[in-house]
DNA sequence: CGCTTACGTTAGCGTCTGCTTACCTTACTG
DNA sequence: CAGTAAGGTAAGCAGACGCTAACGTAAGCG
């Protein structure tokens, strides 16, 4: 998951993904796209694979990659989720506010 | 965007990030989390500020930061809207499948 | 006023990253 | 078979990144 993170940092990474993620592509295909060389691509697909966000089907020399949707899908499920907030922590959340209010009244208290 | 996305790439600054999800903290309180100098909080809050996924209150000389949901909110629906298929899309999608058997079925007969 | 607390900022450092160039492998084609 | 097309890999380099140590700043306190 951490890798997923890091991998959608990356700008181009972005675009490739958004490239792949209907079609599938050979990599000149998406190095086409792009002013950096093929190489560079062949290395931001290999970040993306490690990170299982795109799979790979060999057909001769080429080799087609395409977006792999579990993986984007468990990507935003995860941030998502990262900051949604429960019941539980709404009631912490509340009593939190209530011993700031406290908190506060003190403070002025002591001035 | 871009900003943000690079900020949540960072394990500490996600971590950082769940501290004051609900709570907003100071500096100092969030760095005892951590096994990281307080400065280097700071330049990890200072990312984040500037990604505006979090907010800043001053009350004296400390500092309280805490998460911002609208942007937590607006990274999660951009990352989610990044590749979901309409009904466009899938439209295409057949099409494209389609397009590839008949292409499929071409090499064969080529060879 | 000087002292302390709470932070931000800067300089410098090692490490990671993205990129290019050069090279290697593999599969197709004549 | 040699030649070519497609793409992965390695070395090396410039720039970005994360961290620390040192310093600067502003508010509270005696």
């Amino acid at each position: 998951m951490d890798a997923a993170a890091r991998a959608v940092a990356e700008p181009t990474r972005r675009e490739i993904l958004h490239l792949v993620r209907h079609d599938e592509r050979t990599v000149s295909d998406i190095a086409e796209h792009f002013d950096i060389t093929r190489p560079a691509i062949s290395q931001h697909l290999r970040v993306l694979a490690d990170a299982e966000l795109v799979t790979v089907r060999n057909e001769g020399t080429r080799r087609y990659y395409r977006a792999r949707p579990e993986g984007l899908a468990e990507l935003t499920d995860w941030m998502a989720g990262f900051w949604t907030s429960s019941l539980q922590s709404l009631a912490i959340e509340v009593e939190r506010e209530q011993w700031n209010a406290r908190k506060k009244k003190q403070r002025k208290a002591q001035r």
